[in-house]
DNA sequence: CCCCCCCC
């Protein structure tokens, strides 16, 4: 290190410029990545000491199309701070690479150097001095399209991390937070890692349509958003994991309130925008997931954003339902299992719960669920979650293998209580005499159980009650006498009610009896039940049918119909005679 | 220019 100092005071965090050098040539252009500001403010790295460069970015500048964007940029700049222009970006952007530094080891300290090493010259790559070319004038003028641009040489891979720390350098010296740049002749190749459906939305600042989608490179991620043309024109083009030259969008600080990305800084496509799809991606990084085995989420926080991956064991159908916010969204839970033999739910929404089909048990891959503590411990897909459906990844390959050989078969447990009836291997079997020996019900929280029955008794009275009106509220009302009717729930009162079952039943087993409530769906589940059984004791039984025969037109077609009148019970010795003689009838 | 992360 020859030489290092803070490039701008009111950058937080500071970012610092370093002048390297290897004995021979110096390179006056290095940016050190912020997460090494300790080296600088611990006093390690300090001129003259030797440092080993275990990660570069290397920003090789075209030569034209660099000085160009600057100078736009610049001259942008410029006309509103130029003392800060001339004095900050000079030195800095003319200089022809940049190398930000990503880690980096202290070899040897100042002092133990004692001093420059060398003579070293400045480096340049082909020897000559450059100076920023000018252009005549700052009005843009569109490029071919990028069709029509082959990727090549001057496709440079400026990273994410190297625009932002540009960027940032401009933020602290103009002193807003609100500010667009554009940047006309930068290109960045990065692989897609998320990608949004298209939303739209109305307000009163107007409505249009939108997507967004996640990039990473090598340094860092952003997160770009298209709006109304811009998603006629990309949406289709932008494939999740796949690599794409990108150009030309605007760059604007991110709000950090609605994003988990690590980047202050997010883009939009405008109509000059290029996205280009990029064949030579080895070096980019793909998704990335930190798998969190489903036994270890019990001791995970709440809220916590973790990936999993599991087989769905099974899924619910997808449901409509309403928010808070009286939204209609579609809705799907999902029941995953992993090797360590827990199952845990997991919730997709909108497009996502719509299109997932469960029915072959496939490997589910979640990059980003939010943990909860819904029913103990439950997962929901975020708008930011990247949700796999059997990834081509060895970890999938394997939890394939594991379920198709044993996993299926497993004893699994759920971290998620559920109250519907589940698969039979995670139920709480209880006898109705436990309810009493083991207290249950007696704790802060509600237990649930399941056992096996038979009804004894359902009690026919007051099986009927007036509840609140409002949907999914369903509390008895208190009729007022006056035509209205109080929720003390909702605590309104209504015009109205609506009639709810509510059947008193008494169940037994081999141990005990027990009364219980069941309120309308339990009520019409039993009545269903039981409405079978009399279907199911009808098949095969014998009566004698007093019916009415009459052909009839209907819809211009004849048939005989034939009406049951009265039914009676069989004689059996008549019956059998009458059989008999039939069966006479057509041996003769 | 969006910014919704929900339900039980």
């Amino acid at each position: 290190c020859q030489n290092i100092r803070q490039i701008s005071n009111a950058s937080s965090p500071p970012r610092f410029r370093l002048m390297m050098s290897d004995g021979q040539h110096s390179l006056t252009s290095c940016l050190l990545a912020t997460q090494l500001n300790y080296l600088s403010e611990e006093n390690l790295l300090v001129p003259n000491c030797v440092c080993l460069l275990k990660k570069t970015i290397n920003n090789t500048l075209a030569d034209g199309r660099y000085v160009l964007t600057l100078y736009f940029l610049s001259s942008f700049v410029y006309s509103c701070f130029p003392i800060w222009y001339n004095f900050h970006f000079a030195p800095f952007f003319c200089s022809r690479r940049v190398v930000v530094v990503m880690d980096m080891d202290i070899l040897k300290s100042a002092k133990e150097t004692g001093g420059k090493i060398g003579n070293p010259t400045p480096y340049n790559t082909d020897g000559k001095t450059s100076s920023p070319q000018k252009v005549s004038s700052s009005t843009y003028v569109p490029e071919s399209p990028p069709s029509a641009a082959v990727p090549g040489p001057s496709y440079r891979n400026y990273s994410c991390e190297f625009f932002c720390q540009t960027l940032l350098i401009y933020q602290s010296l103009i002193n807003t937070d609100s500010f667009l740049f554009f940047f006309h002749r930068w290109t960045i190749r990065a692989r897609v890692t998320n990608k949004s459906s298209i939303r739209t939305w109305s307000n009163s600042r107007g409505e249009g349509k939108l997507f967004s989608f996640e990039i990473v490179d090598e340094s860092g991620e952003i997160r770009i958003t298209a709006f109304n043309k811009e998603v006629d024109k990309f949406f289709s083009l932008v494939e999740q994991g796949k690599v794409y030259y990108i150009s030309k969008a605007t760059l604007k600080p991110a709000n950090k309130q609605y994003t988990t990305l690590k980047n202050d800084y997010e883009m939009t496509l405008h109509a000059y925008s290029s996205i280009v799809p990029c064949d030579d991606n080895q070096s980019i990084p793909t998704v990335h997931c930190d798998f969190v085995p489903i036994a270890e989420l019990e001791n995970r926080d709440k809220d916590a954003i973790i990936d999993v991956i599991g087989i769905c064991k099974s899924a619910e159908d997808v449901s409509r339902i309403t928010t808070k916010n009286s939204r209609e969204v579609s809705k799907r839970a999902l029941s995953i299992i992993d090797e360590t033999g827990k199952v845990v739910t997991v919730t997709l929404w909108g497009e996502e719960a719509e299109n997932f089909d469960g029915s072959t048990q496939p490997v589910v891959a979640i990059k980003g669920a939010r943990l909860s503590d819904f029913g103990g411990r439950s997962l929901s897909a975020l708008f930011s979650s990247t949700v796999m459906v059997n990834p081509d990844i060895p970890q999938a390959f394997r939890l394939r293998a594991w379920y198709d050989r044993e996993g299926f078969a497993v004893n699994s447990q759920s971290l998620t209580e559920t109250r519907s009836a589940g698969t039979g291997l995670n139920m709480n079997w209880k006898t109705l005499s436990d309810i009493k020996n083991e207290d249950m019900g007696h704790g802060e929280k509600a237990q649930y159980f399941s056992c096996v029955a038979t009804v004894l008794y359902i009690r026919k009275e007051n099986c009927l009650y007036q509840a609140c009106p409002s949907a999914d509220c369903n509390k008895k009302v208190i009729d007022q006498q006056n035509g209205l009717y109080r929720c003390e729930k909702c605590n309104k009162e209504f015009p109205n009610f609506k009639y709810r079952l509510l059947l008193s039943a008494n169940l037994a087993d081999f141990g005990d009896n027990q009364w219980v409530t069941c309120f309308q769906e339990t009520a019409e589940a039993l009545h269903i039940a039981a409405f079978d059984e009399v279907f199911q004791k009808a098949n095969f039984t014998t009566h004698i049918f007093k019916n009415r025969v009459k052909l009839e037109t209907y819809n211009d077609e004849s048939r005989v119909k034939v009406t049951v009148m009265e039914v009676q019970p069989v004689d059996h010795r008549e019956y059998s005679r009458r059989l008999l003689q039939n069966i006479y009838k057509l041996a003769r």
